[in-house]
DNA sequence: TAATCAGAATATAACGATATACGTTGACCG
DNA sequence: CGGTCAACGTATATCGTTATATTCTGATTA
């Protein structure tokens, strides 16, 4: 532990031969100082190399230039790409990011949030979960900054970046069902959570739409677990009617399926056809190359880092209480065909579909 | 900005008719004082509903307790692991981490050393790039408490986590070389970084113990990027005498690898046999799997913490440079297979190669 | 009863930077 | 030459905690 006298501004004005006052108005660029004294300040603290003390700044201040990141999985492409638009975003801006992952644990997620507030953290980016709404909305409303990302906590305080996942599974069955699927199988999330929940909302949406009938039998529930995502989907090819193709709720699951459709020598698209939700790296390189939900996880970032920021610099809280939702976008890549033994029917694809591969070849 | 007042231990001490010294005792459990002013700071405590001000504390104890990451990309499967392992065992000792990743750009890690120096962090964990060495090892130096990952500095005050990466790359060589390859590519990552160039030297070591001889085109630059990464693989495959099997540097530049055999119809492990270094969760549901070199990043982090925790709770400088280094294993999968046009010869495995299929099947 | 002593409570000095209130100084003008 | 005003400096309160030095209890003992 260091025990070292540190250097202080008081040595810098001493050096300096000027008072305390000058030299933090001279290091700070505000307030009026002479030119000689600007000089023999910044000589002076370049001499006895001084180091600001931001503890300090902060107690004075009220004011950290810190955000804290409240997230369930940092382990996970989905959150480490938001992370990173975050910390961009927030760097630029002169800030530093506190990382926390919850671990999807209600408790652990309660004691952070405590945590970040004694920590005097300027705001923070969360997606709690059910059971702490209220708690956030609380703390939301007793002025602590606050965005959240795809959960609404009902406060008019904190601002919200959304996906817009009401229609993402939709957008997903109706590219299949334009391809010529009607029994289309679902590797579900965990209901617990919201996105899970609304992707399951989705997909039901778009069997509506397509006018086919929901099938239990078709839903199988992974939890966003890769264990029972691989039990989910060998119980999906072991039907007497196996779907003619999956859309599978996250990355993490998607991968879990891969390997068992692998391990059982179903092929895609021939055997079936797969629609994965989010978009990690490998999605593109995979062979085939997997057709998937992309969310652009990583704006979304900067536009919460933004939405908090815009929140803090302004002295009145914003306005209205801001909204943002992005779209969720079908990345059409290799995993999806006709159905094996129908003809394929006219092509009518959905609009917002992007057709290209988006996968530079780097060639 | 919050402008509402705080509620202080003042406010505390006020409400249960005590001093503000003992309200400070009480909550802090420390020193004397008897139960019944216990029992009437908790409840004013309670009542008024106090919350610690962590940046006053900070000044106070000069220690913030905090810990800064500095890594080079948040967005990649080997440090996010890393980062896991890392706020994994800080939270459990009461520290929270500031992350902040560098991209590899110099300037921004010097100014990121500095902002964290005056955020007054307790000590960093950082895997600095060589141009920056000099000034990490003066930081370590003048007793900022650090721990390197994967480089070393030079400072007999800074702990360093390591992964032996000389003979990581020969471990792959022996295995292939076992497998009867005789003829194998590398795609070498950014020589200007320390894990560049031990991947290239391991991979050499082992030709030589191998008693192959090297042979300069089989080696392409990746520079640990997607892009140049399938140019090399491209390379590689177009010679006229392609290697058999290749060896690819790190994990994203085994992505572009695979997308660019995938793209000209090169099978793995039919036409080239094929091993990645790290080992991130798809390498295990690829089809085929593919064998890697694993590093355990996640320990690592976990590692890393523990080391510099440590030095911070002791009151001297630990007694002896810490230095832990962890070895790379070898996971072998479905991607490597004897060369087409050879006879196998008989297989003599190395030793510490792991054999058993690491991936649990979910069954 | 005065002296002693421990335990409990208090008052207050840090920690280091910022900002406010107040003095100085000197230039300029009537 | 006295007065005004701006420009510049200084001294100091403040942020909220912790820790030290000190005072104040009351109870026990010589």
């Amino acid at each position: 532990m260091t025990k070292r006298k540190s250097i202080t501004l008081t040595d810098v004005a001493k050096e300096a031969g000027v008072s305390i006052g000058i030299a933090s108005r001279v290091l700070g660029g505000y307030g009026s100082f002479s030119e000689k004294s600007r000089a023999s300040v910044v000589a002076a603290a370049e001499k006895v190399n001084y180091r600001a003390n931001g503890v300090a700044r902060a107690l004075r201040l009220r004011r950290t230039n810190t955000i804290g990141v409240l997230i369930s999985q940092i382990n996970s492409y989905h959150w480490t790409t938001f992370v990173q638009g975050v910390e961009e975003s927030a760097k630029r801006a002169g800030y530093c990011v506190i990382l926390s992952n919850t671990g999807d644990d209600p408790t652990r997620e309660m004691e952070y949030l405590r945590d970040m507030r004694e920590r005097g953290v300027d705001g923070i980016i969360a997606s709690p979960l059910d059971c702490n709404l209220r708690a956030f909305r609380q703390a939301a409303d007793s002025g602590f900054a606050m965005v959240t990302v795809n959960v609404q906590i009902g406060s008019e305080h904190a601002a919200v970046v959304m996906t817009d996942e009401k229609r993402a599974g939709a957008d997903a069955v109706e590219y299949l069902n334009a391809l010529g699927h009607r029994s289309i199988g679902l590797v579900a999330g965990d209901l617990e959570l919201e996105s899970g929940r609304q992707r399951l909302n989705s997909y039901r949406l778009g069997l509506d739409e397509a006018g086919i009938t929901f099938d239990d039998d078709l839903v199988v529930y992974g939890n966003y677990r890769q264990d029972e995502a691989y039990q989910g989907a060998r119980r999906l090819i072991s039907l007497r009617q196996p779907p003619t193709a999956m859309l599978v709720c996250n990355e993490s699951m998607t991968g879990a399926v891969l390997r068992c459709l692998r391990d059982h020598g179903v092929g895609i698209p021939g055997d079936i056809s797969l629609v994965g939700f989010d978009d990690p790296d490998w999605a593109g390189f995979y062979a085939p190359a997997i057709t998937t939900l992309r969310e652009e996880r990583y704006y979304m970032g900067k536009l919460a880092c933004d939405a908090l920021l815009s929140g803090l610099e302004l002295s009145d809280p914003p306005p209205d209480p801001t909204l943002v939702t992005l779209r969720t976008r079908l990345v059409v890549r290799q995993s999806c065909a006709p159905p094996r033994t129908k003809q394929s029917l006219t092509l009518q694809l959905p609009a917002s579909t992007l057709q290209e591969n988006p996968d530079s070849a780097f060639e």
